[in-house]
DNA sequence: CACCAAACGCACTAACTGGTTACTTTCTTA
DNA sequence: TAAGAAAGTAACCAGTTAGTGCGTTTGGTG
């Protein structure tokens, strides 16, 4: 592509005008907004400035506010199962492997908050733009493939019983983090302590680690 | 109040004109639509329409489309924790007691979805209606103790391990019922199963058990 | 460097939405 | 039973919202 003395990088032509680095910052904007409000309450105009973009560049992209959000959701889908694959979890001893996939996925909620509102949002539309994603169903099945050589390798060295459904074992991990975080304001009320202090969180962590273990336990 | 001939029930003059049975009717209405679309997403038109009431009537008796809102909320948590009340766990052999409680909360989330949707609600908007709610804390104190004896007597017995907090259980039995039921739409399509069928509804229940008794166990 | 497609911006609209004004009808009670 | 209070209604308003028509600017290419 680039000639002799041309400069290197990819990056060293900043134009005014890219296409790419525009729907960039659109699609983060509107992650954000979305997060925040839900995808009736996320305001068009809004996503617009937030993104230093024009109005009208989201429609030219993305057709619809409906179509954007979809963008959004599947971006995300793909975001935390990429990471996941990343764990290398297939040649750690199964009972550490089961603790990195627990710790990782409550870190992960902890750092990436709009994930879990993405998916409360698209719940609430009962599902329908998760549906077309055919993409995220296949990295799913990866997912759920890496969780069950991990509770066969568990069972093959006599570290956890056998006949623990791997897709039940993935929703409980899943739920332990996934309902203490989203809700966190309700639950700090009706139990009356703050579940978002540093304490209160590795109190969590350690309990979900824990709850975990002895469900596979032998 | 009544003369001796009057009719005796106090039902039995049905009035065209009743503030309480319109009050009701709009509380319910507006439990369906919040739960539906969230907060942001319901329509005041919607529920009075829904109401068979005026939708002048929803600003006599509540005041706005949030203090709407924020009385459906309380009036959702005051009845769960009245139904929880009415368990009467403390007299039955704790793991039976912790059983039953599981399988209560997992039956109630089931027959009341709006609960579910209502509380995610509160929690997008970082709970700012529910914090105003004193009656709720009170309710959620009692339950908490509750739960407490149910550990403590297991502890006494020697079924359960000693430790383990109340809250931290109740919020994993909640937890693992609520996750499932909340993000059935999504879970169904990254999991390729209808987690809603009968049998998968029975499946997960019994999960739920098993998960709950085994993190107790002694 | 001329051209044209792609990127971008402004100003607009039709439909909607929470909330209100001004009014009528029904119920209760002195 | 008269009268006032409470319940209920219809029409309306001002601000907002997703979505567009159309003109302008930029940058790559022959």
């Amino acid at each position: 592509m680039n000639t002799p003395l041309s400069p290197p990088a990819p990056a060293a032509k900043p134009r005014l005008r890219d296409a790419e680095v525009t729907k960039a910052r659109i699609l983060e904007a509107a992650k954000r907004e979305f997060a925040k409000n839900g995808l009736g309450g996320a305001r068009v105009d809004v996503i617009a400035e937030k993104a230093n973009a024009n109005k009208r560049m989201i429609y030219h992209y993305f057709g619809s506010k409906e179509e954007l959000f979809h963008t959004v959701l599947e971006n995300a889908y793909l975001d935390i199962r990429t990471a996941e694959q990343k764990l290398n979890l297939d040649h750690l001893e199964p009972p550490i492997a089961l603790e990195r996939l627990v710790r990782f996925t409550w870190e992960y909620y902890l750092k990436n908050p709009e994930f879990i509102t993405l998916v409360n949002s698209e719940n609430l539309h009962r599902g329908k733009h998760l549906k077309k994603s055919e993409v995220v169903k296949i990295h799913s099945r990866k997912f759920v493939a890496m969780v069950e050589n991990i509770l066969a390798r568990g069972v093959a060295s006599g570290a956890f019983r056998a006949g623990v459904d791997a897709v039940q074992l993935n929703i409980t991990i899943a739920a332990i983090g996934y309902y203490y975080l989203t809700n966190r304001f309700t639950g700090s009320i009706v139990f009356e302590r703050d579940l978002m202090s540093k304490e209160a969180l590795e109190e969590r962590f350690k309990f979900n680690v824990d709850t975990i273990l002895r469900l596979v336990a032998a």
